[in-house]
This record gives structure tokens, sequence and C-alpha cells, in this order.
DNA sequence: GGAAAAAAGAGAAAAATATTCTATAACAAG
DNA sequence: CTTGTTATAGAATATTTTTCTCTTTTTTCC
């Protein structure tokens, strides 16, 4: 990965849309040169995939809200158990483990504070041994950008 | 936005790849009207952009820390000023005005712990008026989407 | 330093895909 | 009904992606 990988990766992070011929012509590259590299960056999984980002306002899902969790179960099957669950929540976008005073956080994308409420029930129906739920609601999102710095 | 739309956005959020004739036939139309709907919500921003999500590991990124924000200073111009000078950070990858004891939340990609302090002390210097800042690192992502729920 | 090998690039041809156009079918309002 | 509107299909055209071949540049090793 040189230089022009990385300025590739740039342009492709901010617009996937870009056709191989603009592309190339913006790193200083003919198109099948450029190609290749694109191909290579896809195939060592440096891109992951290609998506369409869909907004959310627009599709009715204003909020935001950051839940932090603390486990009283910390054997390891449990954490797989919990990743595995957890996971599979459509509303849930985001989930880290976290180092410090909580054991995970989520960001969670819903309607509105009801509907958070009832992911919150079916959260801790569906996952048992949680000893702390705390949830943080974002007022405003002020930046949201999946392009890594480079 | 009915339906079908709907399931056009569904796998655009997956794979954005996806060739108009796989699309189509996935959701069921020919090539021309699925083709007519994809750019409706294009030009209606319910498809904000087309992104390749790169990965953070292969990219030597693999640290997200969430940093934790106080202000002393409370008036209008210093919000939008802090919002600017925080959001142009390229490490900041997500930003939010919080409701409850945190001012604002981020999101911030780098290589390592000691990047991390290098952003902290950039940040400081260039944004005065913080009262209080608190860093958690993630330890793991165990989930990362872009796909809001449908 | 210079020859051989390897890697990266350019340009054109071929294949696949996206976009437009036209005509037809479903649907809603009067 | 029937008129106007919207959605769809299928074919044509244009664009883009992908492959192929040949040339240039870079690297390696003597």
């Amino acid at each position: 990965m040189d230089q022009k990988d990385r300025k590739i990766l740039g342009y492709l992070q901010e617009d996937a849309s870009l056709s191989l011929n603009d592309l190339a012509e913006k790193v200083d590259l003919s198109p099948s040169p450029c190609w290749k590299r694109v191909r290579k960056l896809e195939e060592d999984g440096v891109i992951r995939k290609r998506v369409a980002l869909v907004d959310q306002d627009k599709l009715g899902l204003p909020l935001s809200v950051f839940v932090l969790l603390k486990t009283c179960n910390h054997n390891e099957e449990w954490l797989e158990h919990f990743a595995d669950k957890a996971s599979s929540f459509d509303e849930v976008v985001e989930l880290y483990r976290m180092g410090g005073d909580w054991d995970y956080m989520m960001r969670v994308v819903v309607k509105n504070i009801h509907a958070y409420d009832q992911f919150y029930k079916k959260l801790i129906k569906t996952i048992p041994d949680l000893c702390n739920v705390s949830a943080s609601f974002a007022m405003e999102q002020i930046k949201y950008t999946t392009a890594l710095p480079l």
C-alpha cells in the first residue's frame, strides 16, 4: 500500500460511485492500473464493502441513543452469547466492548424515546444478567463519517 | 416511499456494488423502473451517498476512543465554533451533542493510545473553555454497521 | 554499472452495466 | 366510465468496467 493506494481509498471513502475513469484521473493513472489497484484493495479486504448511506431523518429514525451496560456475569460463554444476541438487533448499529467503568457501549437507532423504551424492554428480556443499563440521548448529530483518517 | 423502496434501500445499504439487474431481480422489478426508484431515492436525499468502507485494522488504526466533553461556555457562538473545529479533525469520525451529564461525545479513530494523547493535546490547544474531558477506550468493536433498521 | 527479472503502467478491445426512450399496463379522481 | 397520472416492461443507446497485450519503469543481483 503506497501513497497512490491511499489516495484511491481517500476518494472512494467519500464517493464510491466515482467512475474508474474519473478516479484514475484524480490519482494520475490510466484506468487499467487504477482498476488493478482497486481490485487488489478489495481482495485484500482493505476495502471491506461498498454501501449506500441512508439518511436517518428522512427514514424517520432521527434518534441515536448511547446505551452503557454492565454485566454481572463475567465468563467467556456469557460474553459470546451477549455479543451474538446484542448484534442481532437491527437497531444496534454499533457495539463496543469497553475498558473502564462500563463493560459495553452501543449506539441504538430509533424513531423516538418511546421506541427506545420498547427496545430497552426487548433487550433486558433477551439478555439476562445485566447489572446496570444507562442510556444517553444524542440531541444532535454534528458529524458522522465512515471515512477513516489517512 | 413504499415497501419496494424500502427493500431497495435494504439491499443497497448492505451492498451498493450490486448491479441494477441483480437488484431489480431481488425486488421483483425490471431494471428500468428499479433504476428510476434508485435515482429518486438519491435525488430525494434518502440515499445520501455511496461510499467504500475501509478496514480500520488493515489501515493500522485499530483503536476507537470515545471522548466525553463538558464546556464551561454555554453561548451560541461557542457551540458553533466548537462544532466547526471539532468536526474538522479527521480523527473525529462521529460527534454528538448530548443530553445529560456530558455536553458532547465523539468517537476518535487512532493508531494507539499514544496517538490518542497527541490528538488530545491538539484538541485542547485548538478548543478553549473545555471544562472536562474524559476518554473511554474501546477494547473490541463487536458490531459496526451503516445499515439503518428498516 | 548493467543485464535480467519483476512490477507497474498505457491504450485498445471486449464484456457488462447503467441510462434513456417508447410503448403499454395499472391506478385514482372526477 | 374515462381521463389524467403513475408505474412498469422491453429494447436501444451510452457509459463504464474488465480484460488483454504491449511498453515502460523499477528492483535485484552479479
